[in-house]
RNA sequence: GGAGCGGUGUCCGAGCGGCCGAAGGAACACGCCUGGAAAGCGUGUAGGCGGGAAACCGUCUCGAGGGUUCGAAUCCCUCCCGCUCCGCCA
């Protein structure tokens, strides 16, 4: 979320960062909100001028009673009718501060629900534009798209072919939108998991967490995803808990509540974890194969960073991802997106678009995101400046390296023969058992 | 799931109704001492919010939330988390 004193000194920016992300809301009211703030300032300095008085009359108090403990009987009285007029006013005082004290925590407690739904501010790299057709490419690696002397399949032809995806099984036992890997598919998705995740840790320095599939409300605030997109998960009524939609979630939890030395900065870490999604509002889009489903692997990477390097950390994170993507060999394109289509918490956003050849698509495979402050605001995540003084929030950065099954998705398309078979890359082969390519399976 | 114990500052740990934002120790920082270092000694070291140009002042915070009281880290209630024992289990 963003801080109160910046939402009222940069009312224009903010707003226009509401409308253009599409989050404008009945929920969101700023000139209530500027209303709010002045009431609660004003609430909070004229009760803590009472507070201050009524701790004034207490200690008083307990001076008087200490004193007529060693009192004569005399003395005695004369403290104790002392101390209860004290303790009238004290009282008195009390019946004053508690309508105050309510209006104060009433103030704030409807800035920070406003807050809640008030999205981040694009960084000013970002395109203008309203929908993904304002989306800027920013570059493009792979060349000329591959050729091909037969006429290529898709990736479901292939899965079912190969009997390396079976999505028939899976909606029998799941419903749509789920389905199984089989054979070398469920191998390969296996193997390109462990690679991303040696990729990173061994050559990017990550450091390797694997996180919670299930995590609390609080944790979903923390990352953004609620109270926005509670129609988008999965949940565990029964333990108040959700589904995770990626692994950003409770690695981004991970440091929540805690200053964070800058000197350790950056933090970066990798995440694999299976990813839950309802897609909600999305029936009808991509319904062959797996291009759009419920449940997906992704290894994730997640960056805390001080204001002063996030911006750099970003390029540098983006580059992580694609350097996956080129070791595999796969055609694809960075896109950074325009303000309407950039994600709520988000400052700016590269996605990574591979290319699959026989659908002739585009298929995002990462997103790659600076959030700024944002969430860090949302989940108290700090750090102490090494020149000293007050803690800072932190930048928090986190993309995708890489989801699957879409890799997989471009890479049979890609890597498919005359015969059927699909090629496997170089790089995957040694976590195959040095398999060269995938046949029909038994 | 049942029974018991516990959650205090960066960490360990005392406090069990007022003089407690909190003893003591460790750690860290600065200063003294030293040829230099260790030991010694001295000083300092939380966060939120509000006010202020600042120095600084006020207020709130001892797991979270509520209650009792003039006054709560301390008493009462609810919840969360941890530990130990028992039960169940991959």
């Amino acid at each position: 979320m963003l801080d109160t004193k910046f939402i009222l000194a940069n009312l224009d920016l903010v707003r226009k960062a509401t409308d253009d992300k599409h989050a404008a809301s009945p929920y969101i009211d700023f000139k209530r909100f500027a209303e709010l703030d002045e009431q609660r300032r004003k609430a909070q300095a004229e009760n803590d001028k009472l507070a201050a008085e009524k701790n004034k009359i207490s200690k008083q108090i307990g001076q008087l009673i200490g004193q007529m403990k060693r009192a004569s009987d005399a003395d005695r009285l004369k403290l104790q009718s002392d101390s209860g007029k004290l303790q009238e006013e004290s009282k008195a005082l009390d019946e004053k501060m508690q309508s105050l004290a309510m209006t104060f925590a009433d103030c704030e407690r409807w800035q920070d629900e406003m807050r809640a739904w008030i999205p981040n501010v694009p960084h000013e790299s970002v395109p203008e534009g309203t929908d993904p057709s304002a989306n800027k490419v920013v570059r493009e690696w792979g060349g000329e798209p591959r050729k091909f002397e037969f006429k290529p399949r898709y990736h479901h032809e292939l899965g079912a072919d190969l009997r390396i995806l079976d999505c028939e099984r899976g909606a029998k036992v799941a419903g749509s939108g789920w389905y199984f890997l089989r054979g070398d598919g469920a191998r390969l998705e296996r193997a390109l998991v462990s690679w991303f995740l040696d990729v990173h840790r061994t050559r990017h320095g990550y450091t390797e967490l694997f996180p919670p599939f299930f995590v609390t409300e609080k944790t979903l605030y923390g990352s953004g995803q609620l109270p926005k997109f509670l129609d988008q998960m999965y949940n565990a009524l029964e333990d108040h808990l959700f589904a995770i939609p990626t692994a950003e979630v409770p690695v981004t939890a991970y440091h929540r509540d805690e200053v964070l030395e800058e000197k350790d900065l950056p933090k970066k870490f990798c995440a694999y974890s299976a990813c839950f999604r309802r897609e909600a509002g999305a029936a009808g889009a991509d319904t062959r194969g797996i291009l759009r489903v419920h449940q997906f692997n992704k290894v994730e990477m997640l960056k805390l960073a001080t204001p002063q390097t996030s911006w750099d950390e970003h390029e540098k994170m983006t580059a992580d991802a694609e350097h996956l993507l080129q070791e595999l060999g796969l055609k694809y394109r960075v896109i950074s997106l325009c303000r309407g289509d950039l994600g709520f918490s988000a400052a700016k956003t590269y996605d990574l678009e591979v290319w699959a050849p026989a659908a002739a698509k585009w298929l995002e495979v990462s997103s790659v995101s600076n959030f700024t402050d944002y969430q860090a605001r949302r989940s108290n995540l700090r750090y102490k400046p090494a020149a000293g003084g007050k803690p800072q929030f932190l930048h928090t950065l986190n993309g995708s390296g890489l989801a699957l099954p879409r890799i997989q998705v471009a890479l049979w398309e890609t890597y498919q023969q005359a015969d059927g078979s699909v090629a496997i890359p170089e790089v995957i082969r040694s976590y195959m058992c040095g398999q060269e390519r995938i046949g029909v399976n038994a």
